[in-house]
DNA sequence: CGGTTGACCAAGT
DNA sequence: GACTTGGCCAACC
């Protein structure tokens, strides 16, 4: 396994702190950075050595998508989403302006 | 050091 | 609604 770089590591310190029940964007952790490397931010979360640590199932697409998960996929964000009383219908945020969370 | 690859985004067709 | 295009940035080869 690789070292994490600086980059990634960042992305993984802002991830995790997500407060439970609420998500956020790729976008916004690239925003928090001071950059707009929201892609290079799914790819480090695609890695995500901290698998139970760094709760990357709480970080969505801009528009309330889910987005991907390396781990059994879509479907298992999405159940995981819902155990955190996030429900997702027709494979998109409900309320997702509610439960979204800007500011970490 | 140039080209390809993504858990992306926005705008256009 | 879906599909395509161009842009974006770090990691990788």
């Amino acid at each position: 396994m690789r070292k994490p770089t600086d980059f990634e590591e960042k992305v993984y310190e802002v991830c995790s702190r997500i407060p439970k029940g609420m998500v956020s964007t790729y976008s916004a952790i690239a925003h928090e950075m001071g950059k707009r490397c929201y892609r290079a931010v799914g790819q480090a979360l695609n890695k995500n050595p901290y698998f139970p640590r760094v709760p990357c199932h709480r970080v969505v697409m801009n528009d309330g998508r889910i987005g991907g998960f390396g781990f059994g996929g879509e479907r298992e964000k999405i159940k995981r989403l819902k155990a955190e009383q996030i429900q997702v219908k027709n494979n998109r945020i409900v309320e997702f302006n509610n439960k979204l969370c800007k500011s970490l």
